[in-house]
DNA sequence: GTGCTATTGTTACAGATTGAGACAATAGTA
DNA sequence: TACTATTGTCTCAATCTGTAACAATAGCAC
């Protein structure tokens, strides 16, 4: 049996979604002096559960258990195989490196898309980086590797996902304006949508809960505040 | 840099869909002298793009290539981790198997599921096993490790991703009449529907060619064959 | 308070889509 | 020529959608 911590040639990345309340963001961290942006990922122990590693990196990077994450794609092409980044990663951070080192190794992605509430998340790095921090999805740095096609298809797989209570739940606070909710659908669709049609399609749902008008000090009518009824989840 | 053939840790299985006429069916591999039945996979090779190894799988059971296959689930789950079962298998075919053999390790298994024209496959066994077959997906034999959930993720993925044309294509001959086609919609929906409503969503869609009608030898009104405009795929 | 503006909740109406059934056409058989 | 099973089409009502209109405010200026 193999006695090393990690499983060798199986990388997991996260595309980690939240919404600015204007644009969908994600989180990207930064490797320490070499100019490199990726997704934050990770590997996956010996003893662990796929799914559990992906969700391990996440609680790392945001603090946040117990969120919304759920995997879309496997990516095993070979030209994912450039063993001089790593390279570069690793002596950037002054880690000895035999030309045999597992890190150097060509890996297969299983990537994981999550869905989190934006304000209640302070990025943190780790140790081979020295920043994460959100980005607008519409304005990335260059990606290493086919980081950029895994967050193209963690978007398009989002799309294609779209459910309403699925996608605000985790994306809204609790209570939020039928406004917000329709922001959040055409951040993630690209795409504008007419406001009486929307809401009437939301509300048929007969999905949410009415609270409290929100007055935020703007001269003029005042929104109602709503939430999901979440014994239907 | 690793030197032995295939990545460790790393395997595929494929969900080959085939359509009967009345159900749909799929092919499954039984291993000599074990009594295991499972989905036909295997692993990648050093060189070798992941989605190239499942294609390469799926022309050594099938004899087909350029066949639709697509991705939908990585599964690794530490449960499946049982180097017993493969220790059986290769037992019964009289291979050495050292504690440390790489096949007894945990395998992630990334799966893709194929649609392909029930009439053209001759499945064809592998070295380690004795026969390759198409059993009904609702009277499956039971399956090794989590092959039954794999089996159960592709159907429900297949039911999301329902595309007409896509389904269509791939699992009937090129003409067809709209009773077959709405026989498969029923067997993948697992549900059935009016026939005159499914008729004219179809039809609305504009996207096939009618050809000449189709005399079965029975008495009653001989139905039109269709086929899909290829142009628009 | 009265008017003004921006935004929200609701309703009205026409057009499209859908579910359910009716009905005529017809290939083979008695 | 009648009869049966199945297919292609149409009708009708119910529902859903896109669009616009309109009434109801919350704050502001006066």
């Amino acid at each position: 049996m193999e006695q090393s911590t990690y499983l060798r040639h199986i990388a997991h990345d996260s595309v980690i979604f939240g919404f600015s309340g204007e644009k969908l963001h994600i989180l990207i961290i930064h490797y320490r002096e070499t100019g490199l942006y990726a997704l934050p990922g990770g590997f996956v122990r010996w003893d662990e559960d796929l799914d559990d590693a992906a969700r391990r990196n996440l609680k790392e990077r945001t603090g946040l258990g117990n969120i919304f994450l759920e995997q879309f794609h496997t990516f095993g092409n070979v030209e994912r195989y450039q063993p001089e980044v790593m390279q570069a990663i690793m002596t950037a951070n002054k880690l000895a490196t035999p030309a045999d080192h597992w890190m150097l190794d060509r890996f297969i992605s299983v990537a994981y898309y999550a869905l989190i509430n934006y304000k209640y998340v302070t990025p943190q790095p780790d140790a081979l980086s020295d920043s994460c921090d959100w980005y607008p999805v519409d304005a990335l740095p260059e990606l290493m590797l086919d980081h950029q096609d895994i967050v193209n298809k963690a978007l398009e797989t989002l799309r294609e996902r779209w459910d309403k209570k699925l996608v605000g739940v985790n994306l809204l606070p609790t209570k939020f304006t039928m406004k917000e909710l329709q922001l959040v659908y055409e951040a993630i669709m690209g795409e504008s949508i007419r406001r009486t049609t929307f809401q009437r399609k939301m509300l048929k749902l007969d999905i949410f809960e009415r609270h409290e008008k929100q007055y935020t000090g703007k001269s003029h009518k005042a929104p109602y505040l709503y939430s999901f009824r979440l014994e239907e989840v």
